[in-house]
RNA sequence: GGGAGCAUAGCUCAGUUGGGAGAGCAUCUGCCUUACAAGCAGAGGGUCAUAGGUUCGAGCCCUAUUGUUCCCACCA
């Protein structure tokens, strides 16, 4: 092994390896049991950012684990076609060229589309690639390819034929620049300083007035109706009369709706079914007329009267002064409120009513709420839990119809002569009904959430019915974001219960975000992200991974910093020190199996340990627990192995090299495995270095508990170190000069035993063992242990006086500690009603203190 | 506006079914001890957000308050 660290250096060459050697494939293999995780699709043309490198990374952690436990592990790949993002960024490419979608046509946009995805589809994957992914790539799957085709056009046609489609009236966010609709996450909601207009209007037939107040006056001129609260007294009376509507001198109903609140504005809203979706919805229950007064490019239409041709903001000036004209603008107040803007071009949205596709959601939500109730698809934090099942009691009609060119384009076709709507999985090329060639596709596409949705399945065969499908589905475990449970997660399950009948997966893992530093968002326009793959040159793959789970909690949000990667690079560079030590240790010498070998008391402590840390491990994983997983591994390599095990081992080894060797090999070996998922590098560099191995640590066997016994006097022998340590330096004993010790062991042989570990490890040059009981006390620092005493001889340092506090300070430690033993065992309260394991423990430690006491005031006299 | 999470050492966070407050970093001290100075050894540092309650016993359970983050909705 070279003599730094240097993970450039082999990285690259490990992973093509297991590559060439097919480690990632999973075929379907009856005698094993499959563990399957199919990966959520990154955007085909993104570039890999923290958030995959930690989503991505938790996946690679998990099935690593479950492939070395013998499973048949099948982690799925692919990318998604992010319909709408990539359509914007080649409209304004062609911007760039003085293109338009318009002027190429659909077809010609769409090869443009295509060459994008071509360009830009193999950067994520080469970056998921670099990171180590233990993906089976031969199954890659894209949104858009020839399978998901198949299956969003016969899940399409199977909605449409068991009546689950259908086309109704919506209110869409159309973006008067770009000429699109927009979906809502593309809206951008920004506070802008405006005004409230407040209108009166002529009750019908009477001289009275009401007061409306409202942000948009130019759309009065669309309003079929004024609302009111049912439960607002002051109007109780109104509901049912009509009132004259200004300017368009048209009598309009006053309705009661729940939508209006009461102590808002006047309490009265004005009512534009055609450009609000709220007022939408109203006048769907109320059963309104809609008059569309704005038009696609922003300007007031010919229902507007003398308003039109002008655009949204002419028209609100003209109806402003034309009501101040009439005598009915009331009063202009200051107002500041939230408006959706184009997240791409900034222009004010305007919300426009218009024909989409909807799917009826109510059968298909019911088993999607059941599966999640009873557990059977079971959110691993359970709060999610509660808001998915939330949603989806109070689902919505699911609108999948998108006004652009790239995606899955609806599968239906319309005869222009006949009028015949025709829905088939291939396409029709004459009308069924009059004969005609005459047909049209319709021109929108599906929501890319309704590919999406069929991931799970249309990534293992659906819509056919293949092997895949039986041996991998249901998968186990989903692990995404918590901003698309009910966009994404939520759809899979009732599509995979719809389509083939059984759940998507059996856990969800909800993962949190990476921030900055500062606990920020990383964001491309904040500019406060950090590119993994700038981590990875300067401190390697390995150091990246293992700072995004050292220690944190996958299901919360976490900050990353470059500093975490440099410790994490530290932890690494320590592993590969230790492995470098424990090879040169064990080289050339016979490896014994650990249960042939005598093994010496740090053998035992350790092996016990070890087998301690797998069981807790395996629990944490279970859990998915993997951040502190990965922080106790730390932990016991650090500490444990290398601080305690490594420093004493050089001291057995002298005397018993056999079982030194053996149990280097051992620790070392299962420590390499079960931080494997964490680091995979490292671990093969440093396991195919090692005498006996097995073909790659990828596919070698998880460590298991042996069974040790517990070596309870190292963990005694440690306290005897640690406290000559502290002695040493309490007094200003440079490291780097021995001293000698006195010994007065009581009971037992134990320091006799250890005077070797004791030496090396609390540098001590010679042990004096006081048998003839001379009193040692003088000049010595005594640390006084229950069956031993060890006398530190630093007569040029210590000062008797000190030495006498310090000892009346043990001494007043431990009356404190009898103090509080005895009064909690004379608490009636916790004498009947604490645990009895409890108790004992507790009178033990008394009589251990009260022991321990006695020891101490003997060296008062 | 509706819902959820979080609040523990200067910083980042652990703290399993309630049973004596933990780690790493940073700080201070001493060491180049032949795997490792990207290291080794030692030390200091906390009214567990606030106020109540349940309990023999609360960082943990309950209630309220404050601060903070996120999700949903976007209000005329």
């Amino acid at each position: 092994m070279d003599k730094n660290y240097e993970p450039k250096s082999f990285e690259k060459d490990l992973y093509n390896h297991w590559l060439e050697k097919a480690y990632f494939k999973a075929h379907i293999n009856k005698n094993k049991k499959p563990f399957t995780i199919i990966m959520p699709p990154p955007n085909i043309t993104s570039k890999l950012h923290m958030g995959h490198a930690f989503q991505e990374t938790i996946q690679d952690i998990i099935i690593r684990r479950k492939r070395m436990q013998g499973y048949e592990a099948l982690w799925l790949p692919g990318t998604d076609h992010a319909a709408i993002s990539t359509e914007a960024m080649v409209v304004n490419k062609l911007a760039k060229q003085g293109l338009t979608k318009e002027m190429l046509g659909r077809e010609k946009f769409m090869e443009h589309i295509y060459e994008w995805y071509d360009q830009y589809k193999n950067t994520i994957i080469n970056q998921f690639k670099q990171m180590g992914f233990s993906c089976d790539w031969d199954r890659l799957a894209f949104t858009m390819d020839e399978q998901n085709c198949r299956a969003v056009r016969q899940t399409f046609v199977y909605l449409y034929k068991k009546g689950w489609i259908y086309k109704g009236k919506r209110i869409i966010n159309w973006c008067p620049h770009c000429k699109s609709s927009i979906s809502d996450a593309e809206v951008e909601f920004k506070d802008v300083a405006s005004h409230f207009w407040h209108i009166r209007y002529q009750i019908e037939g009477t001289n009275d007035y009401i007061e409306i107040a409202t942000t948009r006056p130019e759309t009065m001129l669309g309003d079929t109706a004024v609302a009111v609260n049912p439960n607002d007294k002051r109007y109780t009376k109104l509901v049912g009369k009509n009132v004259i509507l200004p300017i368009v001198n048209k009598p309009i109903p006053i309705i009661a709706d729940d939508y209006v609140e009461m102590d808002f504005g006047t309490g009265m809203v004005k009512i534009t079914p055609a450009h609000d979706p709220n007022d939408f919805e109203i006048g769907v229950r109320h059963n309104l007329e809609v008059i569309k007064v704005i038009d696609e490019e922003g300007k007031m239409n010919e229902n507007a009267g003398k308003f039109c041709g002008m655009t949204r903001e002419e028209a609100r000036d003209a109806v402003v002064e034309e009501l101040k004209k009439l005598g009915n603008l009331v009063k202009i107040e200051d107002y500041s409120h939230n408006v959706g803007h184009c997240e791409r071009c900034k222009t004010i949205i305007e919300p426009l009513i218009s024909s989409q596709w909807f799917v009826k959601m109510s059968e298909l939500a019911k088993p999607a709420i059941e599966v999640v109730e009873n557990n059977k698809v079971r959110f691993v934090d359970e709060q999610y839990k509660k808001s998915y099942l939330h949603w989806m009691y109070n689902i919505n009609d699911w609108c999948i119809s998108r006004q652009i060119w790239n995606g899955h384009r609806i599968p239906i076709f319309y005869c222009q002569d006949c009028g015949e709507i025709i829905v088939e999985n291939e396409d029709p090329t004459v009308c069924p009904k009059c004969g005609s060639h005459n047909l049209i596709q319709d021109e929108d596409t599906l929501d890319t959430w309704f590919s999406s949705a069929l991931w799970p399945i249309s990534t293992l065969g659906y819509p056919d019915k293949t092997e895949d499908l039986k041996y991998f589905y249901p998968t186990d475990v989903m692990v995404t974001g918590r901003e698309i449970i009910y966009l994404w997660v939520a759809r899979m399950i009732f599509s995979g219960l719809e389509y083939v009948g059984d759940i998507p997966f059996r856990d969800i893992v909800i993962n949190g975000i990476v921030k900055d530093a500062n606990g920020k968002k990383m964001s491309k326009t904040l500019g406060n992200g950090t590119d993994p793959i700038d981590m990875i040159n300067k401190y390697g793959v390995d150091s990246l991974r293992f700072s995004l789970f050292n220690g944190i909690s996958i299901n919360a949000d976490s900050k990353f910093s470059e500093k975490k990667v440099e410790l994490s690079r530290n932890f690494i560079n320590k592993i590969w020190n230790a492995g470098k030590y424990v090879l040169m240790q064990i080289e050339g010498k016979e490896i014994k199996s650990i249960d042939k070998v005598k093994l010496s008391l740090a053998d035992k402590w350790i092996l016990y340990g070890l087998d301690k840390l797998i069981a807790s491990v395996d629990k944490k994983f279970d859990k998915y627990d993997i951040g502190m997983a990965a922080s106790e591994l730390e932990d016991f390599f650090w500490t444990k192995f290398c601080d305690w095990y490594i420093e004493a081992s050089k001291c057995d080894k002298q005397t018993n090299e056999e079982g030194t060797v053996a149990t280097l090999y051992y620790v070392l070996t299962a420590l390499l495995k079960l931080l494997h998922p964490f680091i995979p590098f490292i671990t093969e560099k440093i396991y195919l270095e090692l005498p006996i191995h097995d073909e790659s640590i990828v596919i070698s066997s998880w460590p298991k508990v042996y069974g040790f016994k517990r070596a309870k006097d190292f963990d005694l022998l440690m306290e005897v170190i640690k406290s000559i340590r502290n002695q040493r330096a309490e007094k200003g004993v440079p490291d780097n000069k021995k001293i000698d010790i006195i010994v007065t062991e009581n009971k037992g042989k134990l320091i006799h035993n250890s005077q070797e570990y004791i030496k090396r490890l609390a540098m001590v040059e010679n042990i004096v063992f006081n048998t003839n009981g001379t009193k040692t006390n003088d000049n010595c620092v005594n640390i006084v242990f229950n069956d031993f005493e060890i006398h530190i001889p630093l007569s040029s340092m210590v000062n008797k006086k000190e030495e006498l506090e310090r000892l009346n300070k043990e001494i007043e430690k431990t009356k404190f500690e009898i103090d509080r033993s005895e009064k909690l065992l004379s608490n009636q309260g916790f004498v009947n009603k604490a645990p009895a394991k409890l108790i004992n423990e507790e009178k033990a430690k008394l009589e251990k203190n009260k022991q321990l006491l006695n020891n101490l005031l003997s060296k008062l006299q």
